[in-house]
DNA sequence: CATCATGTTATATAATCGATATAACACGTG
DNA sequence: CACGTGTTATATCGATTATATAACATGATG
C-alpha cells in the first residue's frame, strides 16, 4: 500500500488517508486479514503525525473497514453492511449526479462513468455485467 | 425553492444550502434565468446568517451555476461545462464506488442506483435509456 | 525478566474553518 | 433621495485540523 499525501490538496489528510485505504481495499491491493502499517509507521511513511493517522484509522474501524488488535496492528476485515452503504452512497450520488445533470451529463453519461471506475477499481475487464 | 437547513446535521451550512440549489436546478424546480432570493432574504428565510448564504452563492457562481447581477440577484444561468463536471464527478465517484465495492455492492447494484437518482430527479419515468 | 514497539489516552498549542455580528460602501430602482 | 441590493471589511467565537510531547498498558522478542 503505497500512500501519498497532497499538502496542497484541501481535502484534509486523515481523509485522504481514508480514502487511500478504502480504495486500495476495493482494489485488492491490501486483502482481508493483512495489516496496515502502525500508526507510527504509518505517520513516518507519509509525513504526517501519529494522531493523523489514528484519527484515520478509528474512523475506518468505526465505518467497518478494519479492526484493531494490540497484537496484529491494523487488520483489513470489511464488516460487510451493504444497505448502510447504499444509503450512504444514495446521499452522496445524489448531488454529484445533480451537478451532471445540471452540466449536460446524460443518463448513459452516468452509466459509463460508473463503468469505468467499476472496471478500474475491479480490473476484471470491460464487461457491463457481473452476477 | 423551499429550502430546509438541519441544524444538527455535521454538514456545514452553506455546503447544504448550496447542495439544496444545485438540487433544485437539476430537478426543474428553478429554472434558467429565474432568480433566487437576494442574500438577506434567503438567510432570513432559512434562519443562518448573510454571510453564510453569500458563501454559497459565490461558490455557486464560481461553479458556473448561477450569476449575480446587481439589479436581478442571483440569477440561475448554467454555464455548461461537461468536461470540468465529469472530472470532478470521477473523483468523488470513486471514493463512493470503492466503500461500495468493499460492501458488497455489485456492478448492477450501483447502475440501479444511478438509474434510481436519475429518475428522481428527472422524472421522466422508468426508462434506462435517455439519448 | 527486560526491552521494545504497539495502540491508547491525555494535554497543549497553533492554524484554519464555519458561523455570526456589525458596519460600511457602491450601485440600481422606485 | 431612500431603499434594497451585492460586496467588502473587521471582529468574535467555537469547532476542526494538525502537530507535539508525554505517559500508560500490553503483547512480542531477546
Amino acid at each position: 500500500m503505497d500512500i501519498f499525501i497532497d499538502f496542497n490538496s484541501d481535502e484534509a489528510f486523515y481523509v485522504q488517508l481514508m480514502n487511500q485505504i478504502i480504495l486500495g481495499i476495493a482494489m485488492e491491493r491490501i486483502h482481508e486479514g493483512e495489516s496496515l502499517p502502525s500508526v507510527r509507521q504509518m505517520a513516518d511513511a507519509v509525513g504526517i503525525n501519529m494522531h493523523t493517522v489514528n484519527k484515520a484509522y478509528n474512523i475506518l474501524r468505526q465505518e467497518g473497514f478494519i479492526k484493531l488488535d494490540r497484537r496484529k496492528g491494523a487488520v483489513i476485515s470489511v464488516d460487510v453492511n451493504k444497505l448502510r452503504v447504499l444509503e450512504q452512497m444514495r446521499r452522496e450520488l445524489s448531488v454529484v449526479l445533480a451537478r451532471g445533470i445540471c452540466n449536460g451529463v446524460t443518463r448513459k453519461d452516468a452509466h459509463q462513468l460508473v463503468d469505468e471506475l467499476y472496471n478500474a477499481l475491479t480490473n476484471c475487464g470491460y464487461e457491463t455485467e457481473d452476477e
